[in-house]
DNA sequence: TATTTGACGATTT
DNA sequence: CAAATCGCCAAAT
């Protein structure tokens, strides 16, 4: 919308449960192909913390966030688990599967 | 108002 | 093929 920010939170939310998005893809959908970082620092702000499912969003190499999660890399793995997406042991995401596109 | 930093990504060495 | 460096955009100080 009007913020960089709020444009990452809409996109982020709009994503489905079973599928994941990458900070690139993000940045790319609001406008910012090249913006991925102000896409991660937008979610560390986190202004809307609870209904943003930053455990959806995943690094371009598939990799979760992990190292810095809300609640531990073990956390997020489960929740994407839960999902229905399937995480490597090594916190790893086939995106070439799970990668969600703007798409309803 | 200017400088530094920062949940990344792609490219080059 | 793997590691290191550069580049991008915006917010925080």
């Amino acid at each position: 919308m009007s913020n960089f920010f709020e444009s990452v939170y809409e996109y982020v939310k709009k994503v489905p449960e079973g599928k994941v998005v990458t900070y690139g893809d993000v940045a790319r959908a609001i406008g910012s192909p090249r913006a991925s970082r102000q896409v991660g620092w937008a979610l560390h702000s986190n202004p809307q913390q609870g209904i943003i499912p930053c455990h959806r969003v995943v690094f371009s190499t598939g990799s979760v966030c992990t190292g810095f999660a809300f609640g531990g890399p073990e956390v997020q793995k489960a929740l994407l688990e839960a999902e229905g997406v399937e995480v490597s042991e090594d916190f790893q995401i086939d995106l070439s599967k799970y990668r969600w596109k703007y798409a309803e």
